[in-house]
DNA sequence: TCAAATAGCACTGTTTCAGTGCGCTTTGCC
DNA sequence: GGCAAAGCGCACTGAAACAGTGCTATTTGA
């Protein structure tokens, strides 16, 4: 349904808070006292990004977790990715492997596939510009459009 | 989960379809026997597009489907909201009328909201910029940056 | 008058999601 | 050494969304 899940904002809320205190270990406790969030899910969405290496966890009396890179290395895409799976635009694409590059089970001359193809590069495009460090700074707009042909612009198909 | 349905790819076969015969009109069963897909689907899929006043629709033994304007004039997101509903990037939104602007359900200084808005109206605004027709061409890279200044470009936030 | 097509409504099985239970392991600190 | 606090791992449940179908009525061209 185009529409982020209850793990992604609960994992942003964690993430957003660990950018405002870089360097620094957060308990889940720490991140339930500012949020009113379940704090098993919580735990739950911290342990697959420790996992994914966005955030190193620290075990023991006073562990917690803290962002494994700097903010500005850690792009939205990949925590999507990593808290909700690969973001295919439809089931269509799902059969890649058992199928040919070329054909799906849509049709001989699958129109359809190259435009839905397209809108998912788009949105993942769009989360690959976009860094936890431009979604914790509030006012600061976010460099969402041309990455100035600077740093990794690979992925980006759609934009022309 | 970020992923269109079934329903928005049924709807988007058909409209393209309907783009590559703009001006005749389609049935269900035409359709049918181009992709194969769950006519009956298609069909309730179609009556949506209807009432969205995105497809015409004409009863009777040679009625059938075929787009109210131009497929310039009809965009992804209007689309995907007809089919989908409104793309709440999460449910935190979703109280927004029972509760003031400034204050959800998450925090007292919900430093969330604001990034998940952005993302929300990012890739709105990204549907906003991709119509029908760009879609219907499979070779012509699809305008989905910069509309250079020009129509409607009004609630993209994200873009700087 | 028949056949083909849309209109409307409700229903069912499946999948995904949100949240929780429970026990184990690690580690700082008294 | 032992307690308490924190993360680790796995599995489970209720609820919601989704995909697809059944059935019947209405419209309309031939």
């Amino acid at each position: 349904m185009l529409q982020l899940t209850k793990r992604t904002e609960y994992g942003l809320i964690a993430l957003v808070h660990m950018a405002d205190h870089e360097g620094r270990v957060v308990s889940v406790r720490e991140i339930g006292e500012h949020y009113p969030v379940p704090r098993r899910l919580m735990a739950e969405v911290l342990k697959d990004l420790a996992h994914a290496g966005i955030v190193e966890s620290q075990r023991g009396a006073t562990g917690g977790y803290m962002l494994a890179r700097s903010a500005d290395l850690i792009t939205l895409a990949e925590i999507v990715t990593t808290l909700e799976g690969e973001p295919l635009i439809t089931n269509c694409e799902g059969h890649a492997d058992k199928l040919a590059h070329e054909s799906c089970d849509i049709a001989p001359t699958c129109r359809i596939r190259s435009p839905l193809q397209r809108i998912r590069e788009g949105i993942h495009g769009l989360m690959e510009r976009t860094t936890l460090r431009s979604l914790s700074r509030p006012s600061i707009p976010v460099p969402l459009r041309a990455p100035s042909a600077t740093h990794e612009s690979g992925g980006d198909v759609l934009t022309a």
